[in-house]
DNA sequence: GTCTATAGAACGATAGAC
DNA sequence: GTCTATCGTTCTATAGAC
């Protein structure tokens, strides 16, 4: 197997081209040739490109959102009531992580590297998660919705003052600051991965056990 | 003066437009239409696509800049050491608001209302920060560094425990929590601006506050 | 300054040979 | 399953009449 199928090579290039330049800012043209791939691969495979971004969208997706549902397990089952610290951690870690996969399906880089492994999958997140097309998020399902009310209803316990509406903007927060590394100033080095991992928990800790927003004044 | 200008026409609809769908998203067909101008309005008065852009982005933020910058003077000028939250505050403030315009530039919606005029430029800002189209953002000058790295050595006074590498991702913190209500479930309801605002400077000030993140453990 | 018309390229999708 | 070839559309940009 010195090859990899011809369909897991486009979804692998698929993935980094969304991620780098959107949706709408990636062509099959570009997706077909960066996996060494004809262009009518992509039709084949998975019918359209909106059809191969929510493949791709998916395979990075679901191991995530199980992630996040098994920490929470594990968390509930140790400690009835888990501090936020904890909770923002089981919810936000298998969003940086890379390495919680344990199946043989990825493991393959098409080219000759790239990014270090890490932050190339939490960029493509960030991009589904602020990509203003329809197609690079409409396919998402129930599961991830069910994952993050469960975190909510934990949240409201460990949070008994703040509305529920602060509380689901709060909960949106994480998943904002998650973008903090495509932001504005080109200055970042290039693979702060882990120290952004460690500032992004102590941030979104202090954030989320914010005293209540009071009423309009 | 029944009619504004065509240009002016033109940018109020890019400006809408960019910040619905991106830049890669938009035609120079959906703009001048949505403008009620001609497809060869924009070669004229911008030179392309990319300069509309520019000049776009140039009108939403150059205000911003120059409000982020007077309330900085401001806050400096009545006490030397402002709190967290007061320096929180000045910054993100204008990234909210609309109506820190005096002049009579803009003022007129062109269709029948649409957004409640709050949350349309902050749209666009956000749009501008996560957009990985190079033109979406390539344009921006020294002007905005130089008051983020006023505030920067203002936030290192406030908070002389954190290093500098945590401060700029804390402060790029900020810019991410703008992006918020672009984020993830459609549930949000459609005017919900004036609460984001007031819940975004709580979690904020909260999380600017948090303790030094410790080394690596 | 505003328009029509079009050049020239890139796009997504697919038919059909192998 | 992979390829070539191409259809029909849409794109940005611009030349040139008014």
């Amino acid at each position: 197997m010195a090859q990899t199928d011809t369909r897991t090579r486009i979804l692998d290039a698929a993935e980094r081209l969304f991620a780098e330049r959107g949706f709408s800012g990636t062509s099959v043209r570009a997706v077909t040739e960066a996996a060494g791939a004809n262009l009518a691969a992509v039709g084949y495979h998975f019918g359209s490109k909106a059809d191969l971004m929510a493949a791709v969208g998916r395979r990075v997706i679901e191991p995530i959102t199980a992630a996040q549902g098994a920490a929470l397990d594990r968390l509930l089952d140790g400690v009835p009531e888990p501090s936020v610290a904890e909770l923002v951690e089981a919810f936000a870690r298998p969003l940086f992580d890379d390495e919680s996969e344990s199946g043989g399906e990825s493991g393959s880089e098409s080219g000759s590297g790239g990014e270090a492994g890490s932050a190339r999958r939490s960029r493509l997140i960030v991009a589904i998660l602020v990509d203003p097309a329809e197609e690079m998020h409409g396919w998402m399902g129930a599961a991830e919705e069910a994952v993050q009310d469960r975190y909510l209803a934990a949240f409201t316990r460990a949070l008994p003052g703040i509305t529920p509406e602060e509380l689901v903007f709060r909960t949106r927060g994480i998943l904002a600051v998650m973008a903090v590394d495509r932001i504005g100033g080109r200055t970042q080095p290039p693979a702060a991965g882990e120290a952004n991992r460690r500032w992004a928990l102590t941030f979104l800790a202090a954030a989320m056990s914010a005293p209540p927003t009071g009423p309009a004044r």
